[in-house]
DNA sequence: TTGTACGCGTTATCAC
DNA sequence: GTGATAACGCGTACAA
């Protein structure tokens, strides 16, 4: 039924290492060889099995994405980041998710994946997170995103950096209760969101302000999330006059949160949100900006360049952030 | 290095066919045998070589999903649902973006996945787009998702219902100058997008209202999109005083056109989306709710169906619709 | 119920 | 530059 290998070598009267040398653009092949040998596998219609060529040279073809999430905003951004290089490459590209490993949903992509795939790109699980942990196991090419270890690629963010940058506008705008909207309670297994948590913290800590567990509030990442952590923030004894929400969801949940109050944002209540989600510049949040695509893709390109040449050392990839003002934030002005 | 399925048959005591029949639980093992195989290969971490297997059984043992697009809202959650089902199965789920098929930037997916999946997984994509009508010819199962092809299997939602329910709730409002921001200027490659302008013609046409081409605009389906059309459709002679917008990110953006002109969404112009999107719920919009995750998780299933049964004929899905009324739609008033 | 032996379609290592 | 040919690791008739 199918054209094999050796249906082309004999029809271009050649071995079937030839035809082997010859598709793949082997060297020590005479082009005029090269050149038939093309034609007649063009003719036939051939393509090489790919179970085949894998098993003959011990290559899986195919690299993985391990996501806790595939829906979720950042996460089909990354992933779509990381198809558009896999895309032009010759690697099949395998997802999983595994969900978040705090809940009980999650399960392990370890023993699905065994044998099958020469490399891994993982966004931002913990790389001791059960299922993942064993990958470093395996001896194969990892790309780490929005978390690193020693002797692996990663590819990220300074979110650090970036909660400072939100955080600092708003003191510059004069705000001294400054309250923090979180994913959840501490310890995250995520590294940005601790790292978000530091920056908000010691930008606080700089300005000479209070770091009150009362000015923060969990948002679970969600739209809704935020709003009830924004309402749960104003019922308090001395609520905030400006928000930073680690997510652009949870800030715009804030930002209904607020407007639900008879409170407008920018003019009674400052919020920052930090992703740049589209809805932002439709809501006018001020953000920090991340270029999400952008970290898939390099991601899938530094873990090409691992495969193509395996001796180099691990790559480290830093994006940069750019913070847009927008009229959720403004000068503190006391309430009346 | 790795074990081989050898290595267990030694350790075990038996042949590599009882092996390879014990662990794949085929019948005509004994209970004894099979457990004691199993106990080998599970102490020395034995996983099948699927190279091997693929190329012994002819199974490709993958399946592939085609979508023109991976972020966007629609296609990542469609995804997602895809993802919960083939996960518990042992097929692989390999991802394939090929872009809008009217853009330039559209590639075809078939060649690269020759001879490699057991079975295709099509989002929205026309079965006439370049790429993807030869996938047709490989004869294997596929499963089309948002539109049909006699013989094949298909799961989707009645977008001319959607689309009536919509705009009957406007004309039920009194309305009789209802606007449709649709994705682009006909004819337009998704069934979809065709099938719900034709639930807004009918619709106007039983209600004994004119079609007029200048009621309708183009919204790309982006938030942006929909606010200029909806901008545009402000400025015309005869504004209408209701909008069906085909999605919710661009009935958003209508939303915000409208408040950018001073206008209120519900009391002076009524907005209807399409989807379910979240965002929906926190704006206050109306929207005919698609159940998205489970859009994906049936047509995984389909799929999975027809691999174990190749006999069975084709199967369609239709899922059910639901309205949900929001104060973004309100009776008719005429303006001041 | 179990074992033997061949075939699956390439790649890679040699010789030439 | 090219051709034989031995792996690669498993599935599966067929025989026992």
């Amino acid at each position: 039924m199918a054209m094999t290998i050796r249906d082309i070598a004999r029809e271009a009267g050649v071995s079937t290492a030839t035809v082997s040398r010859a598709l793949r653009g082997l060297p020590n092949v005479d082009p005029v060889t090269r050149e038939r040998v093309r034609q007649v596998a063009e003719r036939l219609d051939y393509v090489v099995s790919p179970a085949a060529s894998r098993l003959a040279s011990g290559r899986a073809g195919s690299i993985a994405v391990i996501t806790p999430y595939i829906a979720r905003w950042y996460f089909a951004r990354v992933l779509s980041g990381i198809e558009s290089v896999l895309q032009a490459s010759d690697l099949d590209l395998l997802l999983s998710s595994v969900g978040d490993p705090s809940e009980s949903n999650h399960l392990p992509p370890h023993r699905k994946l065994r044998r099958r795939v020469d490399g891994f790109l993982v966004i931002s699980l913990p790389t001791d997170t059960p299922g993942v942990g064993e990958i470093f196991d395996l001896d194969l090419p990892v790309v780490l995103i929005d978390t690193d270890r020693p002797g692996c690629s990663s590819v990220g963010i300074d979110d650090v950096a970036g909660s400072r940058m939100a955080v600092q506008h708003l003191v510059n705008l004069g705000h001294e209760r400054i309250g923090l909207i979180s994913g959840r309670a501490l310890p995250s297994p995520f590294r940005p969101e601790e790292n978000r948590i530091v920056g908000y913290h010691e930008t606080l800590a700089e300005a000479g302000l209070a770091i009150e567990p009362d000015l923060e509030a969990c948002g679970h990442f969600t739209i809704e999330g935020g709003e009830r952590a924004m309402t749960s923030l104003l019922a308090r004894p001395r609520p905030p006059t400006a928000v930073f929400a680690m997510s652009d969801e949870m800030a715009l949940g804030a930002l209904r949160s607020l407007r639900s109050h008879g409170l407008e944002p920018g003019r009674d209540v400052s919020v920052v949100g930090f992703d740049g989600h589209e809805m932002a510049e439709h809501l006018d949040l001020t953000t920090v900006v991340q270029p999400v695509e952008q970290i898939g893709a390099r991601a899938a390109r530094a873990l090409l360049d691992r495969l193509d040449s395996p001796t180099e050392g691990p790559v480290h990839v830093e994006l940069p952030l750019e913070m847009v003002v927008r009229g959720s934030t403004a000068p503190r002005r006391d309430r009346s």
